[in-house]
DNA sequence: TGTGGATATTCGAATATCCGCATATAACAA
DNA sequence: TTGTTATATGCGGATATTCGAATATCCACA
């Protein structure tokens, strides 16, 4: 029951949503987050923590970075649906396509390198 | 995309999760959510607002009462599916069973006459 | 028209969420 | 090691959520 409202709660939040439909797109480390997003880093790496620790996504380790992906694997039969759902939605939101165009020019450099 | 969230945000809590499967059970007035869940009567009634709000459910006054049941005809297609998910969901949680033992049992008579 | 019952709302307190800023940690490079 | 880069996290403030208690509102019915 509580891992099941943790699933609501980690979706309902507009960060949150934004980020699995980026990562939906393609698998992202933080600093190509923060560019699809236009948000800060430590927003952005709490919003996708929020999201592994509901089910939803997992993280590896890649060079000096950490990459984030939809967890297709783990995720169990309440999640499943909800990802699915989800793929199908908002795809005519303006912010949605907007992060998408910046996605697609994201590029694996840190925060550092992203101008301010 | 607020309403999009905001639907998630209705499901994060548990009362409300409990709420809509009790009213998958069937309609009830807000004192007989109150016996169902055994909660207070501004806090039975604040929630079913909150999920009346996110377009779950719908009202309808039935003489003295105010009658709350799952919405079928408005909710739309992104609440849809979401219904059908919880409807299938936490069958054996535990708390669930009380609920809906205790909704079998309650009666339409107002928080005056239940025992507090 | 009044009255009692059913529900809604207001208020205040406790708690939770969200974020930016600054800093800690972890891996890599030299 | 030492420094650099990428990410995580502690802290604090602003805001939001949730609830019980008390009160207001609404309406059926006498």
């Amino acid at each position: 029951m509580r891992d099941f409202a943790k699933l609501f709660k980690a979706l309902s939040d507009e960060t949150r949503i934004r980020i699995l439909k980026v990562l939906l797109e393609r698998e992202c480390c933080v600093c190509e987050v923060m560019q699809a997003l236009d948000i800060s880093q430590s927003r952005a790496s709490r919003n996708l923590r929020v999201l592994e620790g509901a089910g939803f996504i997992k993280s590896r380790r890649d060079g000096p970075w950490i990459v984030y992906s939809i967890d297709e694997q783990r995720m169990n039969s309440y999640a499943a649906p909800l990802i699915e759902l989800l793929r199908s939605s908002l795809v005519n939101e303006e912010i949605i396509l907007q992060d998408r165009e910046r996605v697609s020019h994201a590029v694996r450099v840190g925060p550092k390198a992203i101008p301010k």
